[in-house]
DNA sequence: ATCTATTAATAACT
DNA sequence: TAGTTATTAATAGAT
């Protein structure tokens, strides 16, 4: 007889949207539960600041911040909004650094002319798959194969001003690190609600979460 | 004899602050990391929208995001503070930069997705091909050569390679010139993608983190 | 909400 | 900083 296990036990599965309109609940209820988990013993375990926010597909929202999300949100934005405005200009002594980004940029800059360069790059071996009438057709097919002239025209032009798109940002957020200056307090900027939730504190969910040991930090079932 | 174990293993540690200094940076790394893919998932699986900040001890920011860190951000700063009165208090005066950029990555992800789910439907035989050797580029370029009339179609599908690769290595450049930067560096702007498995521009910040390796939101992985 | 069998994350060590 | 391995922790599927 065969015996039954009680459970199939955990099963490995692809991390790709659930169908199960159900299924997607339960695992959205708890992953959230297990990634605020993570966020705090990550806090505790490190000493870092840490801030989670999550909104269900449902538009609820759930949070957890050590020490708080507002202040931890504050923060974030505060640093990653304008750099210039509060603070001095770069600062002179970061030679090296900058002198590093330099070097990375170039090194970017390579990049983004691989799709110019590559063709001299191609490899020799490749030859053989080619003769042999390789899976790349296949791949090529498939690729192709459902789009049609039309979509293929629009996808390539699409992925052009990707690239462009990938290069000017890849070029901002290096210019932004390099704007970035040396560590420098700064003002809060934006004062939001002190409390949070807009009223809605779950102390019920913050309770339990704590008393589990490993909390810190606010957990609210969100507002609205 | 003692059959000494490679390895202790791991072992059973209590939530509380890691006393060695280094160990602390270590299981720092590792858990930001880890916190950030149970991130990427849950906003995969759930179809939720989830935010991460986290602060270093020593003041580097660190986040993800899905869609993006900043319209999370804000959404959830907007929900939070006092609703029906000032919502617009907490708008972010750079909404417009933002919400461009978000535009642009919303455009790429999709691009992104798209491309991958495209090369899953062709599956296996190939997958051990191109991966055995140079990047797929390389027998997209035989074939171009070969194909004449079908240029475009060659150059989408090698666009699309090289996109991946460039937002990819990317990534992995900004999060290193960020990580290694100067004290204070700024938010690291690119997140890990949700989609594109873990990836990140993932343009993904858990890059690596994910199997495609260039996989969505990966930067982080997260992905770029 | 509970209960396991499994997979996934990760502490200790290299 | 990056792998490897032995364990613990998280959790998918079924109740």
């Amino acid at each position: 007889m065969a015996p039954r296990r009680p459970s199939m036990g955990r099963q490995k599965i692809e991390i790709r949207r659930i169908e199960s309109e159900e299924a997607r609940q339960v695992c959205f209820s708890k992953r959230r539960a297990g990634l605020f988990k993570k966020a705090s013993e990550l806090s505790i375990l490190c000493g870092a600041q840490v801030a989670a926010v999550v909104f269900s597909p449902a538009g609820k929202a759930f949070s957890f911040g050590h020490p708080s999300v507002e202040s931890l949100l504050d923060r974030f934005l505060a640093s990653s909004s304008s750099p210039g405005a509060a603070g001095a200009g770069v600062a002179s002594s970061d030679d090296r650094a900058v002198s590093e980004l330099n070097r990375q940029y170039g090194e970017l800059r390579a990049l983004l002319d691989y799709e110019k360069t590559r063709r001299e790059r191609v490899d020799g071996a490749m030859e053989k798959e080619r003769a042999a009438r390789s899976p790349a057709a296949a791949w090529i097919d498939a690729e192709v194969g459902s789009m049609g002239q039309d979509d293929l025209v629009a996808f390539g032009a699409a992925l052009a001003d990707v690239q462009v798109a990938v290069a000017a940002r890849a070029d901002q957020l290096l210019r932004d690190a390099l704007l970035a200056g040396p560590r420098r307090s700064r003002q809060p900027a934006l004062r939001i609600s002190s409390t949070g939730g807009g009223g809605g504190f779950d102390l019920g969910a913050f309770n339990a979460w704590r008393s589990g040991g490993a909390g810190v930090g606010q957990w609210h079932p969100a507002p609205l």
